[in-house]
DNA sequence: TTATTTTCATGATTTAGCTCATATAAAAAA
DNA sequence: TTTTTTATATGAGCTAAATCATGAAAATAA
């Protein structure tokens, strides 16, 4: 979201993750502003019977982490990588130079926050209130649209898997695997080598 | 979040609402900033079965409904007073001149985003994983310490009622209240005039 | 004040999603 | 290649929350 050159000219520094690295746990007070170049990072959380919730996950470009940073607060959640992936890690305190020195960066990072806001509004309805199959539905028509940015009348592939569709709307495995079969008859979707096609 | 002066400077209107009035639906294109003065108001959905979720409640100077104006997108829920309540309404071509002018101003919104990214992300966390009466002591604890701004050895009362609490958790009344009642036998909280004390 | 509406409360019953068990296919590791 | 692990799949039974029903106490309106 902060261009590369603009992070690396104040310090950052590029580093690497392997496929399953912690890079950070719930709990621990916000020190730094992460950004991706490669791979992919899911943020978590785990209740007190050990299931597992994703609050996002993050590829490419895309930034995360920085909630608690503005609030001098400590991460609500987990990151973990999800597979081998680099990303550049920017002290708190430069993160705020920049951001006071470099308006058009501001203005990226308050609208990845407003973006993440907008899809956090949509899950939160889902989540607590539709049946699973809508849920699912809504969220890899979220995946489609809104992370890919693929048309409607083009097909998507859903490369997550059905656990982690589970752990992203709070439901079993089994449930979504029963609703993705039951979306597959209603022609909803269409399921191909496995793979759920939208 | 905005200092109300320079608001008005900027062309705010202040206007008025009164209690259950809809202030923006779901689906409207996002064209204002809104800044309360006084009263509350609270973010909505409604699913298929008419079944209703509570976003968040805003009050005294909170702002709300700024995502869809970074996104240029139509707002996610509706928006309703649920007391007569007064704010400030800002256009949004005159709220980015804000933003781009006022560098304070523009963190400041950053901030307030920040700080309800935070709460969502703990709510949905909590929201999809977690039994009833976690839920609601997580709920109260959030409104007690984050929004109110109450130490943990100070008593709280909460007033928003079992049907917002239900709305807001994605339960239902009854489940509320009987969560309650067992949180009240297991002594985390009190009952008082059927108010909770936490 | 009285009437009406809202909120809180509790029991009985239903049901959707969870749990558990088991199987197979695909992918990854040895 | 063979072995191991991971992902998908499906049935049976269970359980926690939803639903429905009904009532009383507060709050609000008339």
């Amino acid at each position: 979201m902060i261009e590369k050159s603009l992070l690396t000219n104040f310090g950052a520094k590029k580093i690497a993750f392997e496929k399953g690295q912690i890079i950070f746990n719930q709990g621990d007070p916000a020190r730094y502003y992460y950004q991706l170049i490669s791979g992919s990072v899911k943020m978590n959380n785990f209740n007190d019977e050990g299931k597992e919730f994703i609050q996002g996950i993050f590829s490419d470009g895309q930034s995360f982490g920085e909630p608690p940073l503005f609030l001098d607060d400590n991460y609500p959640a987990n990151a973990v990588a999800i597979s081998n992936s680099t990303a550049l890690q920017l002290t708190k305190e430069k993160f705020f130079e920049i951001l006071n020195s470099n308006p058009a960066a501001h203005l990226a990072v308050t609208l990845n926050l407003a973006k993440r806001l907008y899809f956090k509004t949509l899950m939160a309805s889902e989540i607590s209130s539709q049946d699973p199959e809508h849920r699912v539905l809504k969220l890899i028509d979220y995946f489609k649209h809104k992370i890919n940015n693929i048309p409607k009348e083009l097909p998507y592939k859903v490369e997550i898997t059905r656990q982690q569709i589970a752990d992203l709307t709070g439901l079993r495995v089994e449930t979504i695997i029963r609703a993705i079969k039951s979306l597959e008859r209603k022609g909803e979707i269409t399921i191909k080598d496995r793979k759920v096609l939208r």
